[in-house]
RNA sequence: GUGGUUGUAGCUCAACUUGGUUAGAGCGCCGGACUGUGGCUCCGGAGGUUGGGGGUUCAAGUCCCCUCAGCCACCCCA
C-alpha cells in the first residue's frame, strides 16, 4: 500500500463529493424553507473555548497544540461553543428568536470506526431566543424534512423522543436523589445495549440500591406519550411536567411528520447541558448509529457565553447519512457532467471545435472536446462515458456545407443543424435545462 | 487509550488435503481490431515488495513475533 490519507480522515474523489454535495444541498435547502440563516466561524478556536466547561479529560479527545504564538489551540469538536460566544457577542443585534445554521468540518481525535471518522461535516441547527415547545418542534420537524429530502420515508427513519424534565421527575418520584441523576440517566440511556444485570450493578455502584434501582429500569422502557402521561401521573404535580413534550408531539403531528416520531424515554442524550426535549434519529433497522442527536440547551449560553437566552438545536453528520445513502441505493448514478462534446474530425477542424465550445460556453453549455487528436470513435466514446447527450461532429464536409452533424447520444439519431444557428436556438440540445 | 478480529492488483476474490518452483481471474484502466460514428464482441498491455519489518525453514502468501491499517466491542458521543 503505498500512502494514505491519516486514519479518519478521507481523500474526497469527485464521486465522494458529489455525494456530499447533494447532503449539502438538502441541508441548505431544508433549512431556507425553515427561514434559517447560514454562519460560520473558524475552524481553528483557543483550547480553553472547550476545556473551560467540559473540564480537561476532553483534551484527550482533540486535536491541540501550541501555535508560533504560544497560544493553546484546537481544531473544533463542536460549533456550539463557538455559536454561543458569537451569539453573546451581539446578542442585543439579532430579532429574536435567531434561526441560524451552519455546516462545519469538525474533529475529533479518537478511534474511528464505520460511520465515525476524526473528521465530519455537520450539520448544525440552532433556533435561539424561543422557550416554547414549538420552537423543539420545529428543529425536529427541521430534521425529519433533511432526511425526506434525502428519500426516506417513516418506515426507514425513526425520530426517538424524550424530555430530561420528565425522565428527571419519573427518576426522583422512583427516589433518586439529585446526586444519583447523572449515574441514573447513564443507565437509562444503556437501557436497550446491556443487560438488565449489568445496569442494576452500575446503579449499585452509585449508591443506587434494587428497589429504586428496578423501577429506575422500569421507567427506561416506558414507550409512547400516552404511557408516559401515565407514569407521570404517579408522581407529585406530574402533569404539568410532561405538557412540553405532549404540545411538542401534538404540533409535529399538526405538521404530518408523527408517523416519524417514537416517545421513548432510554434517550436522555449524553451531554448534561440538555434541559428540555431531546431527540435522536435513527435508521429504522439500526444497521448504523444515530443519524442525529439534538435537544433542548436553556442553560448553555449563559454557561458558554454570559447571555442568558434559551436555545434548541441538533447536530447531523455527513458520514452516517452517506452510509445510509451507499447502503439503500446501491450504485450511486453518475450525473450528466456535459451537454455537448464537440468532435474534431481531423486537425484542420480543431480551430472552429475551439471557436464554437467557448461560444458555447460563454451561454453556460457544458462543453468539452480532445485536446489531442483522436480517432473519431474514440472520441465519442469518451463523450459517451461523459454522459454528454449530444455530440457535435465537425469535419471538412461540415466546414464546407456550414451545417453540422448534431448527435443524440441517447438515441444515436443524428440531425443536420446549421453551425451560425448553434448558439441562437437550443432546441438541438433536446431540452436539456442551461442556465 | 484497552481488548478482539481481518489484511493478496484500483475493486471483488482465487492460489489442493498438511509450507513447494515464475501469485491468477473477473470488473475497471490503457491500447488495438475500427483512418468520419460510442455502448456489444474479440485481442493485447500496464498494474503486486501478498500492508510493513524481523524470525523459523533447503523453501513462507501460507508458520511465529513485532508493527501499521481496516472492522467490532469498550471508552466517548460535542
Amino acid at each position: 500500500m503505498q500512502s494514505k490519507a491519516l486514519p479518519g480522515f478521507r481523500d474526497l474523489y469527485p464521486a465522494d463529493t458529489a455525494l456530499l454535495q447533494k447532503i449539502f444541498d438538502v441541508w441548505r435547502a431544508v433549512s431556507a424553507r425553515y427561514g434559517f440563516e447560514e454562519y460560520g466561524g473558524p475552524p481553528l478556536e483557543p483550547l480553553e473555548l472547550y476545556t473551560a466547561k467540559s473540564g480537561e479529560e476532553i483534551v484527550g479527545q482533540l486535536y491541540h497544540f501550541e501555535d508560533k504564538g504560544g497560544r493553546a489551540v484546537a481544531l473544533r469538536p463542536e460549533m456550539t461553543p463557538t455559536l454561543a460566544r458569537m451569539v453573546a457577542a451581539k446578542a442585543s443585534d439579532f430579532k429574536k428568536p435567531i434561526r441560524w445554521y451552519t455546516i462545519p468540518q469538525l474533529f475529533r481525535y479518537e478511534r474511528q470506526q464505520r460511520g465515525r471518522l476524526r473528521e465530519h461535516f455537520q450539520f448544525n441547527l440552532d433556533l435561539i431566543g424561543e422557550p416554547g415547545p414549538l420552537a423543539d418542534a420545529e428543529v425536529i420537524a427541521a430534521a425529519i424534512d433533511v432526511m425526506r429530502g434525502l428519500g426516506f420515508g417513516p418506515e426507514s427513519v425513526r425520530v426517538r423522543m424524550s424530555d430530561r424534565r420528565v425522565i428527571r421527575a419519573l427518576l426522583m418520584g422512583a427516589g433518586v436523589e439529585e446526586e444519583q441523576l447523572g449515574a441514573a440517566y447513564a443507565a437509562v440511556d444503556k437501557i436497550e445495549r446491556d443487560s438488565r444485570d449489568a445496569l442494576t450493578d452500575r446503579l449499585k455502584g452509585a449508591g443506587i440500591e434494587r428497589p429504586i434501582a428496578d423501577r429506575v429500569l422500569d421507567l427506561a422502557e416506558i414507550r409512547g406519550l400516552e404511557s408516559v402521561l401515565g407514569a407521570l401521573d404517579e408522581v407529585t404535580d406530574g402533569e404539568l411536567i410532561g405538557d412540553g413534550l405532549t404540545e411538542c408531539h401534538g404540533a409535529l403531528a399538526n405538521m404530518g411528520l408523527v408517523e416519524f416520531v417514537d416517545v421513548d424515554l432510554s434517550i436522555v442524550r449524553g451531554l448534561d447541558y440538555y434541559t428540555g426535549i431531546v431527540f435522536e434519529l435513527f435508521d429504522a433497522n439500526r444497521s448504523v448509529r444515530a443519524i442525529c442527536g439534538g435537544g433542548r440547551y436553556d442553560d448553555l449560553l449563559r454557561a458558554l457565553g454570559g447571555i442568558d437566552l434559551p436555545a434548541v438545536g441538533f447536530g447531523m453528520g455527513d458520514v452516517v447519512i452517506t452510509e445510509l445513502l451507499r447502503s439503500r441505493s446501491g450504485a450511486p448514478s453518475t450525473p450528466s457532467r456535459l451537454d455537448v462534446y464537440l468532435v474534431a474530425v481531423t486537425s484542420s477542424d480543431v480551430p472552429e471545435v475551439l471557436r464554437l465550445s467557448h461560444a458555447l460556453r460563454d451561454i453556460g453549455i457544458r462543453v468539452e472536446y480532445a485536446l489531442k487528436q483522436q480517432a473519431v470513435a474514440k472520441q465519442l466514446k469518451i463523450a459517451s462515458v461523459r454522459g454528454s447527450g449530444r455530440a457535435i461532429l465537425i469535419g471538412p464536409d461540415e466546414r464546407e456545407s456550414g451545417e453540422v452533424v448534431v448527435r443524440n447520444m441517447d438515441t444515436g439519431t443524428e440531425e443536420q443543424v446549421p453551425i451560425t444557428a448553434l448558439t441562437e436556438d437550443l432546441a438541438w440540445l433536446g431540452g436539456r435545462e442551461t442556465p
